[in-house]
RNA sequence: GGGGGCGUAGCUCAGUUGGAUAGAGCAUCAGCCUUCUAAGCUGAGGGUCACAGGUUCGAUUCCUGUCGCCCCUACCA
């Protein structure tokens, strides 16, 4: 509703800039620093000043004139040297709410593709991860809410170094056939994907000590390619276990896709090989014959490097980015260019899909395969914009991947391509203290410590969620223990998953986290928690006054002008409705932030407010029936708008708390 | 060396694209549970927005420089 007025207030400002004064400028509006100051704040007339070589306040007096009939707005004031601050008509504005007379959200042309998590399928997910995909879920979640069609997209490399590791060392180190390990999987209580994670670090140590050993990995990556033969077996079984491993944990999130596109298929269906003869032909890569990149296809850095400085000193090297190596083999980089062209609809083929899962909703997650599928699938790929959740350690491949396909002359999709950055999770010193592991006095003074699955120094995603859900199992064992057990453990899951995920996002995209157990176990303050009690204790409100006999009111006939406008003079209610109308505002600007955090920092100030609200008046025992209505719609309308955000940022409000 | 990011309260972080008196949470201290359950609420203290210039009506925000921290700069991803 918020977001209404805003618009069609600054659409008239750009109407009245270009009859007055014949300007055609874009008239954003703000909101005040003081809420005393109104509701709106037009700071335009400041910009025009210049322009117009004319005093700001003159400015701003002429505009408000030109405003002063303008529906839904009471008031307008002159302030400070040229504000021009909004008041609007309060009865007004919440007698459209109550009858909700919202524009319906509009669902736009062409979708969007949105590729996140993209864990290697070796081991178990850590902290890490869990960013990523929370912070692509929720904005698949943002977007959609706003009408925007989505496909999500979680790829997966099996056939990479890091799968290779693994297999190598069960073949090598541990010397276990396909059959020992798929018994192993089947075995009772094993954590497969932790087990993996062992061995991964364990290989990775065992090649630092002999170097020799480090022939296993190209043996097994040629095995794997051609996907014939035990190792490929071998695999087959971990990438496929782990990748089921991967979706379990993510579900217990609330986390869904709707296609897996694997990278075996990237070269089996000769993506790559199509893309090659592409890049080939349009000269974006060429054959290195001299210097250290000597018998490899290259793309050269002047594709990707905006700026082409090259010192004197520096003029030798060769930072070009290697595409094929010498031995013949694409790096990730050029399969990557295969995968966005294909996400694009340009490289004119598709994959076969069949059904890898289904979830408890209905809802199908399918895998890529290079067989043609009995059953049909839905079709996938062909977007018109792609954001791509990866971590801003990888920003130089991703402008390598943007290069290729501008190189190709894709423009339009290039621009079209979004790395949708995040710096890393990192781990506080503290932390690692508790853990147990060592540290160097020089990491002891660091701000951080970064996680490596290769040395298996990390948190693990699922351990990270069963401490929380003890955590909180043990306030709602307290606060309920009359409640039945089953139900006590669901209401700790949803807090759990609650203050896991808004503690994922409530920094912002470039800000590194550095975890800290305590930190993200604490269910107070600013946390997921904190925003589900304000939601249970506003549906507590209906239920108490519904068991107490009481019917709701029809608010639409309740909730007279008059009514709404004796309601409403009180200024901390109507701060309270002006915050909750302008969730759909919040959202939408976080989308054009690309900052799911705004959406976060919404939800909290809300329930900030309600919390407020909730400790200053009674709703139930008001006597007069009408403010009764009154303050029963607002808990109602601030309920929902609490529930829609939590809705996008996949929280869920538990039965009580 | 080159590219990118960051520096805001004791700690962890926001800051709506250049606007009015810079905000939260945690921690500390002082209060509030017979109430729609306190995972809550009220109040207090705490700031040279790293530093120095510049741009202009106005700068935490933009530009330049300095200092400090981080990431990237592989025939790994």
């Amino acid at each position: 509703m918020f977001q209404q007025i805003e618009e069609r207030l600054a659409a008239e400002l750009e109407r009245q800039l270009a009859s007055r004064f014949d300007l055609r400028a874009k008239v954003s509006l703000e909101q005040p620093k003081q809420s005393s100051f109104g509701d709106l704040a037009i700071p335009v007339a400041f910009q025009l000043a210049r322009q117009l070589k004319r005093p700001p306040k003159q400015i701003a007096e002429e505009l408000a004139t030109g405003l002063a009939s303008f529906p839904g707005v009471a008031s307008l004031e002159i302030a400070g040297n040229g504000y021009i601050n909004v008041r609007l008509d309060r009865a007004a504005y919440a007698s459209a709410l109550v009858r909700n007379e919202d524009e319906p959200v509009r669902e736009t042309a062409g979708k969007f593709i949105v590729e996140h998590t993209n864990i290697n399928p070796n081991k178990a997910a850590h902290i890490g991860h869990l960013r990523n995909a929370v912070l692509g879920d929720t904005f698949v979640r943002m977007l959609r809410k706003r009408g925007r069609r989505i496909e999500t997209q979680n790829y997966i490399d099996n056939t990479g170094v890091q799968v290779a590791d693994v297999v190598a060392g069960f073949h090598f180190l541990e010397k276990q056939s396909p059959r020992e390990v798929q018994s192993l999987i089947d075995g009772p209580s094993i954590r497969f994907d932790y087990l993996c994670w062992d061995l991964y670090a364990r290989t990775s140590a065992y090649y630092k000590d002999h170097a020799d050993s480090l022939a296993w990995r190209d043996a097994t990556l040629h095995a794997i390619e051609a996907g014939a033969g035990e190792l490929a077996e071998l695999g087959r079984i971990v990438a496929d276990n782990i990748v089921q491993a991967h979706l379990k944990t993510m579900y217990r999130l609330g986390i869904e896709y709707d296609v897996l596109p694997r990278e075996s298929e990237i070269l089996h269906l000769q993506f790559w090989a199509t893309a090659f003869a592409l890049l080939k032909e349009r000269k974006a890569i060429y054959f290195e014959t001299e210097g250290k990149n000597k018998g490899c296809w290259v793309m050269p850095s002047s594709a990707f490097r905006t700026s082409a400085p090259q010192s004197e000193e520096s003029a030798g090297d060769d930072d070009s980015k290697v595409i094929v190596r010498s031995n013949g083999t694409v790096t990730y980089v050029g399969k990557d260019i295969a995968y966005q062209l294909w996400k694009f609809g340009l490289l004119g083929k598709d994959f076969f899909y069949r059904l890898w899962s289904t979830y408890p909703s209905g809802h199908a997650v399918w895998v890529t395969t290079d067989q043609p599928q009995p059953i049909p699938s839905p079709s996938f790929g062909g977007a018109s914009k792609v954001f791509n959740v990866i971590d801003s350690r990888q920003s130089y491949l991703q402008e390598v991947v943007v290069a290729g396909l501008r190189a190709l002359d894709f423009n339009e999709q290039a621009d079209a391509s979004v790395h949708f950055s995040y710096e890393m999770v990192a781990l506080s010193p503290r932390t690692c203290v508790e853990m147990g592991i060592e540290l160097s006095e020089e990491d002891k003074r660091r701000p951080y410590v970064e996680v490596s699955g290769r040395k298996g120094l990390g948190v693990k995603a699922d351990d990270l969620i069963d401490k929380l859900i003890e955590t909180a199992l043990v306030e709602v064992e307290e606060r309920h223990p009359e409640a039945p057990p089953a139900e006590r453990r669901a209401v700790a899951e949803q807090i759990a998953v609650g203050a896991l995920r808004y503690f994922m996002l409530k920094f912002t995209r470039n800000s590194v986290i550095a975890f800290d157990f305590h930190e993200a176990l604490s269910f107070e303050g600013e946390t997921g928690p904190y925003v589900q009690y304000a939601a249970v204790r506003a549906a507590n409100i209906f239920k108490k006054y519904l068991e107490r006999g009481q019917t709701m009111p029809r608010f639409e006939e309740a909730l007279t002008i008059d009514v709404l406008k004796a309601g409403f003079e009180s200024e901390p209610l109507w701060q309270l409705l002006l915050l909750a109308s302008k969730a759909d505002g919040a959202i939408e600007r976080a989308i054009a932030a690309g900052e799911p955090a705004h959406v976060a920092k919404f939800a909290f100030q809300l329930a900030q407010s309600f919390n407020n609200f909730y400790h200053e008046y009674s709703v139930i025992a008001e006597p007069n029936a009408s403010r009764r209505s009154l303050l029963l719609w607002l808990t109602q309308f601030v309920r929902e708008q609490i529930l829609a955000a939590m809705q996008v940022l996949g929280i869920q409000q538990p039965i009580y708390m």
